[in-house]
Order: structure tokens, then sequence, then C-alpha cells
DNA sequence: TCCGTTTGCGTTATTTTGACACAAACTAAC
DNA sequence: GTTAGTTTGTGTCAAAATAACGCAAACGGA
């Protein structure tokens, strides 16, 4: 399939915001450049689209090549067309952001590619290109997103504690939230389901745990995390 | 400025939903066309992207040519990438919606090009490409929109009443709102604001009239209507 | 067994919401 | 002008949601 223009048009760029969350820190996976421009500089991972892909395509080999995983959560974010954002000519980026859950990655943090590496969210280095306002905006996203919408189906392990759940909305909003406040919530909600079960391995151990309601219909779904 | 890749990018179209409100109703922007593919159907206004042009240029372009104006809000809603989108080639769509008050238009109804019309959105046409789906997008992005944002600004008069800013949320959201709950809460929020005089023209009207607070931070602002 | 911490369950005061009553201001018809 | 019906501004009240926090059982480590 060919473009039908006979003028020229922009290089397209995917560029992606990949979320991990890991022991109380939420990360972002960055690319290490080995080429001109910001080489040796850090950037978010990202490929051009090719004539027949699609833009999940694009993602997934990014993914794929990247994390050895490519079925993520995946969530169109904006497309940027500032003049200059490429110093190599005119490209726009569309850009993604998908949410992992690092402990279910093919590629530990030891075996994985090692141009790229995770950063926490609170100490991203310079990044190349617009890449610093793609992830800003990502960010924003992610944190208003999170109050409406049952983002821990992708970042948590199948069957969590309430602590766990509690802290990962603490970690992402960056504020603290009452824990009796927030189990009430959430229980109300049918977001999650208690299964009766306590953690394997330790032996007796207190802590619920609980699984993700997948029943629930994740369109018109309204969460409203009380935010004390 | 030239794109930098060797193989040919998919061209790039912009295309725009254009709201616009007045007298309770709230209508599309439609464009006829006058060649194939799709000749003589309905389609959104958009134009292909030139080498040296941002976004908001492209839609300034299209907005001017059809409705003689081209300073309105304007934001973007999402990319489109389907392979078959466009008949004649691969073509990504990056779509945009604008809200204009009618009323502010250079162009009446009158003396607007021949080729477009307002369709009321609950009498869409069938549309061309995939600008239906683009349609219902933008819809939807509106009426979720209006519940936290001071949306009204860009649909009304300077001037407006209560009931004005009453039938624009009744009418954009398609449900019936209390409205003595809806002055409660549109007046405890600062969104807008009294003025103490009644309109013009009509000796000794009733209805205040009010304005929209400027100062407001259109950013973490919060509206939340109350729905019943 | 003791002690500090975590977890589950609850109470209470305050605020917000939803539903609606009522009278003053207005318009149109006579 | 007077009258009748409508629109507009203001207030009330019960129910629901939110915010703040008490307490004891379950737990882990010393």
């Amino acid at each position: 399939m060919k473009p039908f223009h006979s003028y020229s048009n922009p290089a397209l760029a995917i560029d992606l915001v990949v979320f991990g969350y890991h022991e109380n820190e939420l990360s972002v996976l960055l690319l290490n450049r080995k080429d001109e421009p910001f080489k040796g500089g850090w950037v978010l991972p990202g490929a051009f689209l090719q004539m027949e892909e699609r833009f999940s395509d694009t993602c997934s080999r990014v993914l794929r090549t990247k994390l050895g995983m490519d079925k993520l959560y995946l969530e169109q974010l904006y497309t940027f067309d500032e003049l200059d954002r490429d110093p190599r000519g005119r490209a726009i980026s569309v850009t993604y952001f998908a949410l992992v859950n690092p402990s279910r990655l093919e590629f530990s943090a030891g075996t994985m590619a090692n141009d790229v590496q995770w950063f926490s969210v609170k100490k991203i280095p310079d990044l190349g290109f617009d890449h610093k306002i793609i992830f800003k905006k990502a960010l924003q996203r992610l944190r208003s997103k999170i109050l409406y919408f049952p983002v821990g189906f992708e970042l948590l392990d199948e069957y969590f504690t309430m602590t766990e759940l509690h802290e990962l909305y603490e970690t992402i909003l960056d504020i603290s939230l009452d824990r009796r406040n927030f189990r009430r919530t959430i229980l109300a909600s049918e977001y999650i389901l208690p299964t009766g079960t306590k953690r394997e391995g330790l032996q007796n151990r207190h802590p619920e745990l609980y699984v993700f309601n997948k029943k629930l219909k994740k369109n018109n779904f309204q969460l409203n995390i009380p935010l004390s």
C-alpha cells in the first residue's frame, strides 16, 4: 500500500511511555541511544511506522525487542507535531503509554537489553527530543486515569493484598490516602473481590488476598477514590 | 524542511469535528465532497498536513476557508490509523474537535460556502471514510469534558442567563438536570460570575446576566455537575 | 511470652447530593 | 390596568457520601 500523495510526507514515529510498578516505586522504561542525535543520551523507546503497520504493531515491535513482551495495556496518548522536535527533519510522533508488571516480563532487570533501563518517575534524567514533555503528559494521564479506572489490573500480580493495592494508589498519586476509607470505597465498588485465602509460604499470614473482578465492565466503570 | 527517511511515509490528514450550539441544538459542521472518493457524500472538513505546517495551522486553514474564522477552541482528539480508512491509500488522520458559537461567525448560514452545512448531532447522515467513528468519539469527549471543564465559554455569548447555560448542559448531555441544583452547583464553583445587569432591549427583564470567570485556572478546575 | 506493627471492622460529624416547595418577577391576553 | 400562566430566584430537608479516627484481633520478631 502506497501513499497517494505526490509530495512527501513527514516521518511518523511511535514513541512509548512504559510504566512499571515494583516495590512501591513507579518507573519508566528509557532507552540509551547508540546513534546521533542525542547519542549516549536517554530517550523514550520508539520506532518509525512502517507503511503497512498499524500503530499497535509498531508498539509491539518495540516492546518485544526491549522487554520480550508485547501484550501490554496500551493507550494512545497524544500526537506531537512541533516542527523542530527532531533535528534530522520533520517528524510527527504518535505517543502511547503502556502499563506493565515488571515481574511478568520475560527479561528481568539483569537480562534486559543493555541499552534499556527502568528509571523512577522521581528521578528522570534529561531526555532527548521532546521526550520530557511526552513523559510528563503520560504521568499526568496515568494519575487522572487511576481515579476512575481500574489501572491496578495491569500493574499488580494476580493475587494481591489490600495493602499492596493501597500503596499502589499512594505511589502513583504521590499522596497519602486513609487506609480505612480506601478499603471501604474499593470494596464497595466491585473493582476487586476477596478470595478468602492467605499468601502461600507464610504459614498463617494475616492479610487476605484479593483478585480483580474480571466481570467488571471496564467502560462505564466509576471508581472515585476518596482523596483523604 | 524535508523528511529524513528514504522510504515513503503515509499521508497525514487533519480532520475536524466542529461543534456549534444554537437555539438549544448541538450541531456539527459537515462538508459535501466534490471529488471521489465519496463524491456527493458528507464528510468532516479536513486537509492534508503540509510539510512546514503545525497541526493547528492546518486546522486554521480549514476553518478560515469554511467558516471565515480560525481562532476557535481546538483540542486534539485522537489519531486514526486503520490501513483501509482511505480507499486511495494509506492515510493517517489526526483529528481535532472545535467549539464555536455560530453567531460569532463571519459567515452566517446563508453566506457559508455552499458545500458546508450544520447538522444536528441527532441527525447525522452517513459519512465517508471512518468519519462516523471520529464524530462519535468527539461527541463522547465533549460530553465527558463538560462535566469537569468550563466548555460553555466557547459556545455561549459573552453575557448569558442561567437558563441559557442550564439548557446548554441539558442539550449537550441529552438529559434533564434539576434547574435549582444546577444553579447552586454552578454558582458555588466560580465558573461564572453574576453581573447584576439585565438583558438590554427588554425594558425590565428578570433573568440576570452572567459572564464566565476569566480568572479561573482552566487547568485544575473541577465542576461536577449534579446529574439530577 | 511480651511488644510493637499490621490488618480488619467499626463509629461519628460534616459535607454533598437529590428532590422539591414557594414566592417574586415577568409576559401575554384581555 | 387586571388577570392568568410562566419563568426565575431562594430556601428547606432527608438521604447519601465523605473525612477523620478508635479499637481490637492477628501477626512477627525478640
